[in-house]
DNA sequence: GCATAATCATTGATTAGTCAAGTATATGTC
DNA sequence: GACATATACTTGACTAATCAATGATTATGC
């Protein structure tokens, strides 16, 4: 009874990311739209994406929308879709964040599966399948 | 942002031990005090053997209290420890959850790791080391 | 073209857990 | 033997998530 504890140890060394006025679930959103074409993804797609409920992502944006770090765009055709958005604000903090999260990754992930020099992207990889 | 889902896809296979009006949690502690000698353990040693706080334990045993599965027992001469002891009612369901439970397990296990033929047993050891 | 079904997002109610503080008891030191 | 500190547990306040229901819109079958 907790596996979940993997998952908060590894959170948890992301703390550092407060110092951006963050949360490590934050960043995980900003860096998964900043990869994304267009910096946007639908609700449904982002809530795939890091094993939320639709509901759990609309309660988990919320805040980071009133932070002014995404913000909401409309479906060109089906209005049943609202894309989240990356904003400019987001992006900065992001940028900021990202050296930040990537040296916490370099202490993180085992140097010889540090191929390329994304740290971040390569943990999210790894822990990956399971994860994110 | 989901290790917990392992946990959670593990302990969505016990949902079949609702037929016993128990979870997946209770069918754990049960499984614990089962095993200890005087089928009893002190909360402080059973919150660290399922990775919860103390005060995840005590709101955890209330309702399997209220059920009789387990009830209290003070410590011979340290009153600030209480016991959590198995009731009869408590053994016997897990006597029947047991093969329900094993049943489940033998799904999940690979048939390699199967050495005795307690698959919950073995399961349990296998997530161990970071679960139970 | 209309009825029915499916999809997307939000909301209210609930659950499972955390942390911080509090209570009670034990232990070590002087 | 009294005080400081540590340990065991409980409680209140809070957080993060779930589910079930709902509203809105789009897709499908006939």
């Amino acid at each position: 009874m907790n596996l979940a504890k993997i998952q908060a140890v590894i959170a948890r060394r992301f703390d550092k990311l407060s110092m951006h006025g963050i949360g490590f679930n934050d960043f995980l959103i900003l860096y998964l739209l900043q990869q994304s074409p267009g910096e946007k993804l639908r609700r449904a797609d982002l809530s795939e994406k890091v094993g939320l409920t639709a509901s759990g992502i609309t309660r988990m944006l919320l805040p980071m929308e009133k932070m002014g770090l995404i913000k909401r765009e409309a479906h060109e055709w089906d209005a049943r879709v609202s894309y989240v958005v990356l904003t400019a604000a987001g992006r900065q903090i992001y940028e900021d964040a990202k050296y930040t999260a990537n040296a916490i990754a370099k202490e993180i992930i085992p140097v010889e599966n540090l191929k390329n020099n994304q740290p971040v992207a390569e943990l999210f990889k790894l822990l990956g399948g399971t994860i994110v």
